[in-house]
DNA sequence: ATATTTGGTTTATAACATAAACTTGTTTAT
DNA sequence: ATAAACAAGTTTATGTTATAAACCAAATAT
């Protein structure tokens, strides 16, 4: 009736990023962060646990002198945002 | 972008509730909890927060010699899901 | 009569989200 | 050259949430 919803999905900063990362092939921190309005510390966190959990990539270089961290989507973490975006149908329709 | 999404409702549970009760003029209790197989303790205080947020009314009543509590969903619980579907969408698309 | 079930509520705990403070290095102004 | 300000994050602390476990009162079954 009502599937359970991955909860490492159903957070709204992780959402918004993963909705973000599931359209471009990667994009740094900084963009993700202007993107979603979000703090820094608040991004950083949900970023590890997105990682933690295989959906994202996460690799830290430098552009310039400056440090960049760029993130992108992994199979298994568009697979995850498919079946969480199916499972959400179930409660809102 | 993406819109801050509604705290009362982007909770599995009360969503699930929101989302049965949008469908029917109201439910009991127990009819909730077999349908969004929860646990009667998470049950009663998310009833209670969807409640305090004036989503939905709660009557405490008896139905035969037993205890009934029915819950129903209000106006600005219809609007709020609503809206709140709305937001999510920006979210999944 | 007493044990069990029904219909919940209250309380305690663990997980989560977020902001604030901190770190490391770079640029800019003096 | 040195100090102040800034960039890009990370770590830590705090308040909020979700959930389960324990509890309670009344009704029903044994």
């Amino acid at each position: 009736m009502f599937p359970k919803l991955d909860p490492v999905l159903h957070s709204e900063l992780r959402l918004a990023v993963m909705s973000l990362l599931a359209g471009v092939e990667s994009a740094d921190f900084t963009y993700i962060k202007q993107q979603t309005g979000a703090t820094a510390g608040n991004l950083s966190v949900q970023i590890d646990k997105l990682s933690a959990a295989g959906y994202i990539t996460v690799e830290k270089g430098f552009k310039g002198k400056k440090p960049c961290t760029t993130c992108a989507i992994t199979e298994t973490g568009l697979d995850a945002f498919r079946s969480y975006i199916e499972a959400l149908k179930e409660y809102i329709s």
